[in-house]
RNA sequence: GCUGUGGUAGCUCAGUGGUAGAGCACUCCCUUGGUAAGGGAGAGGUCGAGAGUUCAAUCCUCUCUCACAGCACCA
């Protein structure tokens, strides 16, 4: 019998029987994840699948639609028990809403106390109960006064303003079991023993807005994920587990990549072996920016605030800049001046500067440039939000019949620069134009329809979110995804016509007259230390060897091949190779051990019988055999490897 | 910023109203061992910071701070 292989967006892999029931398929993944684009390989053929699934997919996948749709409906009426339970238990809570969501569910109740994990456990309990009941669940159409009389007559203030929210015409769908209804356009499952009793799970609690909005009250939101059957529940939690392995700020302790501290919060201080990769990293990109005819410029961290006000910044984002104060020598008010939070008036500046013609057109001026941001407390995270990073930023000044080649070739980068660093898979939002915006609706029909046309040209795929761009031009966001699942925005593109305005930047046109030149801000990595972070989740801390801080480790088994051990790490390091030697005298098991959970690519192990016939014994990480090699051999080798793409 | 939970040795974590413990890591000694932890000894802590209650606070209360989960925010 043939398998299919699944690779899921998650990093997840799983295999199945062609003859797997499509359920057990489906139950794995959630609706979200199944729109993504997942790879698969079916009777050894690489397929990529995207959604809704083609027809031609084997028959097991062909059907997965309908059984993700079954899981959706669990997770759905599992929702409503749940919101059940809580109020049989509590009554005096209110109920608001809970939809769906990757997993499983959540709920938001309005409650005085908040739930404790005593609780979750009482409440999953109850929901048992409520499913081995078996009850039937009704939906019935309601007048909408009388709905509204209900709602009154409970003392559920949300749910009044639910009502409110559905347009006059619409149908209002009441839906129950047993004594408990809720407000819901469905659909439903028949009856509540279709919920698998033991495919769920209250995982954690945390507050969370009204209707999503900081300025209302902040409600009691109740997490859960549901799977078919316990089977599906238990990989899935220790898909989890696995996952919290793979943290970067786990595996940045441990391989003494960073690390944070109160005195500087969002404030990354490098160690040798994570400074390592971050250099490297940047030389990467510093060689592919040149390739592409990018011209690397450097501006000041420190600048006065004349010019953020200039930029427009000063206004909207004054809150989240770090200020730098100064007595100056005669002058009557302190100097105000901000740690740059971007780059972007910078470069117009070194734009500015000379007369420019068409013909410097399209000029791309790129900085590693390191920025300050005044983040919320609450939103920093490792390596991924932090107060103090440094984008890949560059500013594309080009005309507007440049900008759809422009944002091509940037796109065709991009996605060099993401295969080489081990990422297949991404994705793509284009923002369109925001209800309030400036220019004309025939210059956004054209700027849009640049991009779009970039992206369809390259043939991939993408996501439209209408109305997010910025008041001045659309954007493209690409996105990458952490160990959890979390998705992270790295790349972006922007097309801008405000700044370059604002701030004065022009050329000189063929027809002799000044222009205004379009700006286009894009960054690959977005923040060399957020890709970082992604970088080492995504590889577990396994990073390829051209990338990894210690490349290669030579261990001596005994101290009588000590002098073997340095003459190999000297020649190592001649190759352009980031070797160590360790003759401790610990035994070999020991080393093998502690630099197999360094992540050290290479291990080379060093006894007697290698330094007589002048050899070497090469263990790799994630291998448990050992080969013995030549050294001259190895050192050719490993010098390849390490070789950046 | 908001809600909730936390902060005890470098790391992971016990613990108590009468000034503190384990394992690993570290240092030294023994051991020279062939691919994921050899043995012994030693050193190491203003129990996140400040204030309060108390005869006495790491423990109780308050404020601040940082971290974690989520929400909000992200030029």
């Amino acid at each position: 019998m043939s398998q299919i292989s699944l690779t899921f967006p998650d990093g997840a892999k799983r295999d199945f029987a062609t003859g797997a029931t499509p359920a057990e398929v489906a139950a794995s993944i959630s609706t979200s994840l199944a729109r993504k684009a997942i790879s698969a390989t079916v009777n050894g053929r690489h397929w990529d699948l995207q959604w809704p699934i083609p027809a031609d997919a084997s028959i097991a996948i062909h059907t997965m639609q309908d059984e993700v749709q079954a899981l959706e409906l669990i997770r759905h009426d599992l929702a409503h028990i749940m919101a059940r339970a809580v109020q049989e238990i509590w009554p005096d809570v209110r109920v608001t809403i809970g939809p769906v969501r990757d997993y499983g569910w959540f709920y938001d109740f309005d409650r005085e106390e908040p739930f404790t994990p005593e609780d979750l456990g009482q409440i999953e309990a109850r929901m048992k109960q409520i499913i081995n009941a078996r009850e039937l669940v009704k939906t019935e159409l309601w007048e909408r006064a009388r709905a509204v009389e209900y709602y009154r007559g409970r003392g559920e203030p949300f749910k009044l303003e639910l009502l409110e929210r559905i347009p006059e015409g619409e149908d209002i769908r009441m839906y129950w079991h047993g004594d408990w209804q809720d407000l819901c356009r469905g659909p439903h499952l028949q009856h509540t023993g279709q919920v698998p009793a033991d495919g769920f799970k209250l995982t954690h609690v945390a507050g969370a807005y009204w209707l999503g909005d900081a300025t209302r009250p902040m409600l009691q939101r109740i997490y859960g994920v549901a799977f078919r059957n316990r089977d599906d529940l238990k990989a899935h939690l220790t898909m989890l587990e696995e996952a919290a392995k793979r943290d970067h700020r786990k595996l940045g302790r441990e391989m003494e990549l960073f690390h944070l501290q109160e005195e500087a919060p969002g404030m990354v201080f490098w160690h040798p072996n994570g400074w390592t990769v971050y250099r490297t990293l940047e030389d990467y990109m510093r060689k592919r920016l040149r390739e592409a005819d990018y011209r690397e410029i450097r501006t000041p961290q420190v600048v006065d605030r004349v010019l953020w006000e200039k930029s427009g910044h000063w206004e909207a984002y004054r809150e989240n800049m770090f200020l730098v104060e100064v007595d100056e020598e005669g002058a009557k008010e302190r100097r105000i001046n901000a740690l740059k939070p971007m780059n972007c008036p910078c470069h117009v500046q070194v734009f500015n500067q000379g007369l420019k013609s068409y013909r410097d057109l399209p000029l791309r001026l790129a900085e590693f440039g390191s920025c300050h941001r005044y983040e919320s407390s609450g939103s920093m995270h490792g390596l991924m939000r932090v107060r103090g990073f440094t984008q890949d930023d560059a500013h594309i000044f080009c005309t507007e019949d440049q900008i759809e080649a422009e944002c091509a070739a940037f796109i065709g980068l991009l996605s060099s620069v993401y295969r080489d660093l081990g990422f297949e898979k991404f994705d793509i939002k284009l923002s369109t134009r925001p209800d309030v915006r400036i220019g004309t609706d025939a210059q956004w029909d054209k700027v849009e329809g640049a991009l779009e046309n970039a992206i369809r040209k390259l043939g991939l795929p993408y996501e439209i979110n209408p109305g997010d761009g910025a008041f001045y031009g659309p954007k493209l966001d690409f996105k990458l995804t952490d160990a959890i699942g979390r998705e992270w925005q790295c790349g972006t593109f922007q097309v801008d016509p405000n700044l370059p305005q604002r701030l004065g930047a022009e050329y000189v046109g063929e027809d002799g007259g000044k222009h205004r030149p379009y700006m286009l801000h894009r960054a690959i990595l977005g923040s060399f230390e957020r890709f970082i972070g992604i970088l080492i989740e995504n590889y577990a801390g396994k990073l390829p060897f051209w990338l990894a801080p210690r490349q290669v480790v030579v261990a001596s088994i005994v101290s009588d091949a000590d002098d073997y051990v340095r003459e190999v790490v000297a020649r190592l390091k001649t190759a352009g190779i980031r070797a160590e030697a360790d003759t401790r005298n610990e035994k070999i098991n020991y080393k093998v051990r502690e630099h197999s959970l360094g992540k050290v690519p290479v291990l080379l192990a060093i006894g007697m019988k290698e330094v007589e016939d002048r050899t070497v014994s090469v263990r790799r990480l994630g291998e448990t055999r050992t080969e013995t090699q030549r050294l001259d051999t190895i050192t050719a080798e490993l010098g390849l490897a390490a070789r950046m793409p």
